[in-house]
DNA sequence: CCGAGGCGTTCGTCAAGCCGAACATATGAC
DNA sequence: GTCATATGTTCGGCTTGACGAACGCCTCGG
């Protein structure tokens, strides 16, 4: 391998390893299954999984596309679950939230998969929410008053102009804390 | 190789193919020097960008690193035209001189079709927007200060809670009127 | 004019990924 | 209890991707 100053490019072999076993669970399958689904073997699966290898684009796609996963959620980041934007900050994307009094703004028309809600809520409202359909993503502005929003466990604290977005596919809550909270709910159906 | 019900996997061969063309175009290198710097041969690389062959995790990534694009660049959609947004890791647009900042929240996945961006703006700002795509549609919830959104011509005084939708395929604006404006934005695509 | 050095492509060799089979184990039917 | 089926892991062998070298092509510069 000789001595190599080029790039440094440690892959994510753990990334894929866990994501993949994740990702498996998540769907309910065996391995045996899902490997049958891909098309590939249950050794080269089994490998994976255990993090070794170097998988081919082949291999790793078709697993992707059995386990409906957009490929990115296998190498981006070990998952950053729960990520919140403060007001004045970049990008998220992470947990679950719902509704109390949620009002459609805006219904999915044919073509389009996301709709828009406003939510109003007083202190003491605790809206927990059961799991969407997988892949569903909702993200959550807060315009007013303080709201503890997303994923059951690990939602966080929103203030005026925070940002949150989540798999809606997994228990997901929206407690507010302060009255007149009001916040926007974008559901993206996937 | 009997009949394979097992998911149709199309490996984005072509995508890689001209995403690696592209990136390495934009980076201002040869084939050469991108295969020495990533540490792959340059045949492989050569195959790679004639669409050929089934490449291993490792070669794509060292490829990503060395023309360091996000990996999902070379997988994405065969890139959407004319959309303004290379910033899905840029943080804020912001309006020369002017109080008026547009964030980008979610861009759009590959398959989904809206972005959603967080929109702080002051008084005095005037946020006028050339038609985008045809079909193309807004929706605007504010979540404080008040402002005048809309087509250009017809647009509607908002305040905090309110909600507007429209054509942005015709000239648009956004006005602020009052200090600490902010809104939710979803640019929905057809 | 022709040699040096860059470019991108093509050709053989070797290593490694992938597969299928055999393997241990675990759960449920009868 | 025993057979039957499903799980996930490990073992040869074939296939194939990656490498390095040689190739043709072009542009400089002496």
């Amino acid at each position: 391998m000789a001595q190599q100053e080029q790039v440094s490019a440690k892959v994510p072999l753990e990334s894929i390893a866990t994501a993949l076993r994740r990702e498996r669970a998540r769907a309910g399958l065996s391995l045996s299954e899902v490997a049958r689904r891909a098309g590939v073997s249950k050794s080269t699966l089994s490998h994976l999984e255990a993090g070794n290898g170097n998988p081919s684009l082949e291999t790793l796609w078709a697993l992707c596309v059995t386990l409906d996963v957009p490929f990115s959620r296998l190498l981006d980041p070990p998952r950053p679950h729960t990520q919140v934007i403060r007001a004045g900050e970049g990008a998220a994307v992470a947990a679950a939230g719902s509704d109390y009094r949620a009002t459609l703004l805006a219904a999915s028309p044919p073509g389009a998969r996301r709709d828009v809600y406003r939510i109003d809520a007083g202190p003491g409202t605790v809206r927990a929410s059961d799991p969407h359909m997988p892949g569903v993503v909702e993200h959550v502005l807060l315009a007013s008053g303080r709201a503890l929003v997303g994923v059951t466990g690990e939602a966080v604290e929103l203030r005026p102009g925070d940002y949150v977005a989540y798999p809606a596919d997994l228990p997901h809550v929206f407690e507010a804390l302060a009255p007149d909270t009001r916040a926007v709910l974008v559901l993206e159906h996937p």
